[in-house]
DNA sequence: GAGTTTGAAACT
DNA sequence: CAGTTTCAAACTC
């Protein structure tokens, strides 16, 4: 079911329902196909599929990854669903085309006066990109978390490509759309309006006839202004000509567009017709629309959803393919194109955006577009709900943690924003992504954008939006992003299983391109042994399915033998609950001290592993050393970002000679004792450093993945002073310890989260109450909307966010409980996952909180420390906990659990172990309806036997 | 590309 | 729980 099938259900759905493309729409089959193509994503580059039906196999990351994955499915379904939509209204001569088609002339001429100016330089996908980026990280969040949640935004970014792509009656005219930048937006448009057939070059040049035309007058500086006003005009002539009911935009933007996209009322009207598209068999012509009336920001945020969309698309098309009804327009879109068509259509998508947006409308939108992506993710649940580690548990860990090493809090989210918008202008010109490399280009474009007052003022305002919670999303979206991509190229890459298929399906040339591209830094297994139904197996582990990049021999780790992968996943699970669990644990305790200092996060030990390696001659300077490791994701995906886990080694390591750049053993106990000495007080600088990890954490994955902290917990602690973090985190647990607290931390609790566990318990629980309550409340109501409206009504939403998440959310919602101990557990780990965005808000109270109470950590912390705390024994090592210790997938049944068996909650343990055995399908909210009882039976059982 | 080294994972 | 084996990645040549 999970991988192949739902891809396949995808496209009925999308095809029976043409022009409508209401979120509900992706529900089922959108989920599945979002989960499939999401897990792809996740690896990203290799398209990885994870498991995703199944359930007990935790989609591969509990965490991130699966998030990731789902959320390129979710797009791949809805660029499926809206690809159909496209193609009926592409393939019916409607007379909305037609009007569209005037329309979008007249947009075309008036985006590219607007473009000559701004976008004229901007034009190349690199400047505009940033805006893109920008806003297209929304969608990318959206897509990302839209495991799930199926997003509207990105559906209609994915429509909007879609259409483009459907307009585009040959995979040629892409290309060479992609070629002529210019002609892109033109092209778009053409395609959009279906005179693809003319070509790009024909509307590369009749574009800019028109507008000398049209425009001639006015002067290319007017363009801004007047383009705004014109692209109202135009929007609104459009719209009456092409009769589509703003309305249904409206609608729909209070779907997928008042989240993210509601950027500026002009932003908003843009979003609307985006929305407007997507249900509008014209989507296509609304695409355009939108880029012409809307602010150049929307088109931008739509073209940077297209955009990813488009990199999602790769795994969309293999979606579309599967799903599509029509195989011969997924077949022109997916073949011609396939994977560089899905670059190529971001870069159309991108290029119009690019061209019409002007970088101060950028930035505002941007702004806009943080903060209501924001409130998207609760809203839709989509993006928000990204749970960035989604992507992966290790893996995003590590590239939070690349992230916020870099610059630290607020700037992590500025890289988030900067290296979405970079990601997105590469991404756009380039498909694939190399993970170190994209890291690096994010980096470089977010200097970049730093370097533009303009950009600044972005990023401060992205700050000051959610702060956290738009860190997190940015943070989210750029992981995302170039999961995205990666995923895309994976996707292109990867033909195993049907949705392996769906990619070969595209085109062989295609992926082939793309892993030339994106690729080679995205490895894959080797297995030769293993069958990769072992953890040797790194996709396996990551809980990914082996595709093309993978040199497997005798691979079951595939779709079509899903039940044995399944089957092998439970196995492992139930010796170990955590073994899919990430094994890095987020280094919330480290930063503070000396990384902060000296703005180094990655320094010495910001993160943990959560066994703690064992090397004894490598003196964990190479590879082989879990700490040292450089985690490119572990998981295919994570090769492409080739993150460096950058982890230092800590107490729970047994290494010998530790020579860790990252953090010496030695160090580790060297700071803790620092740690104890200033425990008890908890200076400013610490509240400080506490924020700035939190916002840091926010960004990190291993907020996402709380899991593994409670993995380690869980695991008993064999190793107790085995996993720095955790244990550190762990011991702290009231119940265990209260008075003991920070004596049992010992000496990990040296690190900054853990004397603020120390400080206070009451706060932490208070904290982590609160954010479970605030979690709880959103996750509610998500839930809620999930129930009420599974898969269909929101499927955006509900999908994605870190397509886990609804379900917990649900699960939390009704456990809801309480009390700490179980609820804490299950909360802290689910919350984040599930709202790294939406809990924005309610993280940045509490940041507020924990600025005079410093509590912060306390909620930070409380996703793991909770469990931790749960933990009846902190002390156990985290071999203990987790033999394997690998990655623990953390929290998607963590709610399952909670819910199943608060009661036995206080048992960290139990707790984790359920949780981690029940990951939640890959599917999203289906499963999770279906699955949570089970699930939990399982928790349950798990915790009886405890 | 083959062989060696390494340490995690799995097994006993 | 400890020891051994198996395994695949990392590394070297």
């Amino acid at each position: 079911m999970d991988s192949p099938e739902p891809t396949k259900s995808p496209i009925p759905s999308s095809a029976a329902p043409s022009s409508s493309f209401s979120p509900v729409q992706e529900s089922p089959f959108s989920n599945f196909v979002s989960n499939l193509s999401p897990i792809k994503h996740d690896k990203v580059p290799h398209v990885a599929p994870r498991f995703l039906g199944l359930s007990s196999p935790p989609l591969v990351f509990t965490s991130p990854r699966i998030n990731t994955l789902k959320r390129p499915q979710s797009s791949n379904v809805e660029v499926s669903q809206n690809v159909k939509g496209d193609e009926q209204s592409t393939n019916r001569p409607g007379d909305l085309e037609r009007s569209v088609s005037e329309l979008h002339r007249e947009m075309i001429v008036d985006i590219k006066e607007d473009d000559t100016k701004d976008s004229m330089s901007v034009q190349p996908s690199s400047s505009s990109g940033c805006v893109d980026e920008y806003l297209a990280d929304p969608v990318e969040a959206d897509c990302v978390d839209s495991a799930y949640s199926v997003n509207l935004n990105f559906k209609q970014s994915n429509n909007v490509l879609e259409s483009s792509a459907n307009g585009l009656p040959c995979s040629k005219n892409l290309e060479s759309v992609d070629k002529h930048y210019s002609g892109r937006e033109t092209d778009a448009v053409q395609l959009l309006l279906g005179q693809s057939e003319k070509g790009l070059e024909t509307f590369d040049i009749e574009p800019l006839k028109i507008k000398e035309d049209q425009h001639g007058g006015q002067g290319i500086s007017d363009g801004c202004r007047q383009i705004d006003s014109d692209m109202f005009d135009l929007s609104s002539q459009e719209k009456e000509s092409k009769n589509l009911n703003p309305q249904k935009g409206v609608e729909d933007d209070g779907y997928g567009c008042d989240g993210f996209l509601q950027l500026q009322p002009g932003s908003l009207q843009m979003a609307q017709a985006y929305e407007g598209f997507a249900e509008n068999v014209g989507v296509v012509t609304d695409a355009p629309f939108n880029d012409t009336t809307h602010d150049l920001e929307a088109i931008e945020h739509l073209r940077g959803m297209s955009r990813r969309c488009l990199q999602f698309g790769e795994p969309q098309p293999e979606s579309t393919a599967n799903c599509s009804g029509s195989p011969n327009l997924v077949d022109d879109v997916t073949t011609s194109v396939p994977l560089a068509t899905s670059s190529k259509t971001e870069g159309l998508g991108s290029s119009h955006v690019d061209l019409s947006t002007s970088r101060k409308r950028r930035l505002v939108n941007l702004s806009q577009l943080a903060i209501n992506m924001i409130p998207q993710s609760y809203d839709n649940r989509s993006s928000l709900t990204v749970s960035k580690p989604s992507g992966i548990g290790l893996h995003l860990n590590s590239i939070f943690n690349a992230i916020p090493t870099d610059q630290g809090g607020t700037v992590s989210i500025k890289l988030a924003v900067d290296s979405m918008g970079t990601e997105g202008i590469k991404s756009a010109s380039i498909t694939s992504c190399q993970s170190m490399e994209n890291m690096e280009n994010c980096s470089d474009a977010f200097e970049k954008v730093s370097t533009a007052p303009q950009d600044r003022t972005l990023e401060a305002k992205v700050s000051t939006i959610e702060g956290s919670a738009a860190s997190e999303s940015l943070c989210t979206m750029e992981s995302i992003e170039c999961h995205m991509t990666i995923n895309t190229k994976r996707k292109l890459s990867s033909g195993d299983g049907d949705i392996n298929e769906v990619f070969n399906q595209q085109s062989p040339k295609n992926k082939r391109k793309k892993l030339s591209d994106s690729d080679e830094g995205c490895k894959r297994c080797n297995c030769k042994k293993s069958k990769c139904l072992k953890l040797y197996c790194d996709c396996f582990a990551a809980g990914i399915y082996c595709a093309e990049p993978c040199s497997c021999q005798g691979c079951f780790n595939r779709p079509e033998y899903e039940s044995t992968v399944l089957e092998t996943r439970q196995q492992i699970e139930s010796r170990n609950p955590l073994a899919f669990a990430p094994k890095i644990v987020q280094p919330v305790t480290e930063v503070p001290v000396n990384s902060r200092e000296d703005g180094n996060w990655k320094t010495p030990s910001s993160a943990r592993h959560k066994r703690g390696c064992n090397c004894k001659r490598s003196m964990c300077l190479k590879k082989y050393c879990e700490c040292y490791q450089v985690w490119n994701l572990q998981l295919p995906e994570s090769s492409c970002h080739a993150f460096h886990a950058n982890v230092g080694c800590s107490i729970g390591c047994r290494c010998e000679g530790c020579k860790n750049v990252y953090g010496k053993k030695e160090d580790y106990y060297v700071t803790e004792a620092i740690v104890k000495r200033g425990v008890g007080e908890l200076s400013e600088s610490t509240v400080a450093a506490k924020k700035d990890f939190l916002h840091s954490e926010l960004c990190n994955p291993h907020y996402l993945t709380p899991t593994t902290p409670s993995f380690e917990h869980s695991d008993h602690g064999k190793n107790a002073s085995v996993s720095g973090l955790l244990p550190m985190r762990c011991l702290p647990s009231p119940e265990s310890d209260p008075t003991n607290v920070s004596l049992a931390k010992s000496p990990r609790t040296s690190n900054t989260n853990d004397i603020l566990l120390e400080t206070s318990k009451e706060n932490l629980y208070v904290g982590s109450y609160r954010d479970k309550i605030n979690y709880n409340n959103a996750d509610n109501i998500l839930a809620d909307d999930c129930h009420q409206t599974p898969l269909p009504n929101h499927p955006s939403i509900i999908i994605d966010s870190s397509s886990s998440k609804p379900r917990e959310l649900t699960n939390l919602s009704r456990l809801n409980l309480g009390p700490r101990s179980g609820c804490f557990t299950l909360g802290g780990s689910l919350r984040w996952r599930r709202s790294p965005i939406t809990p924005k808000s309610p993280i940045d109270k509490e940041l507020q909180q924990l600025d005079s109470d410093g509590g912060l950590y306390d909620i930070l912390e409380d996703d793991t420390p909770e469990m931790l705390k749960d933990t009846s024994t902190p002390l156990k090592s985290v071999k203990a906990s987790s033999p394997n210790g690998k990655r623990v997938s953390p929290p998607h049944k963590l709610h399952q659990l909670g819910s199943s068996s608060l009661g036995s909650l206080r048992s960290g343990r139990k707790f984790m172990l359920k949780a981690v055995p029940s990951f939640p399908p890959l599917t999203p909210c289906i499963v999770s309806k279906g699955n949570s009882n089970e699930s939990r039976s399982n928790y349950e059982e798990d915790g009886s036997k405890d």
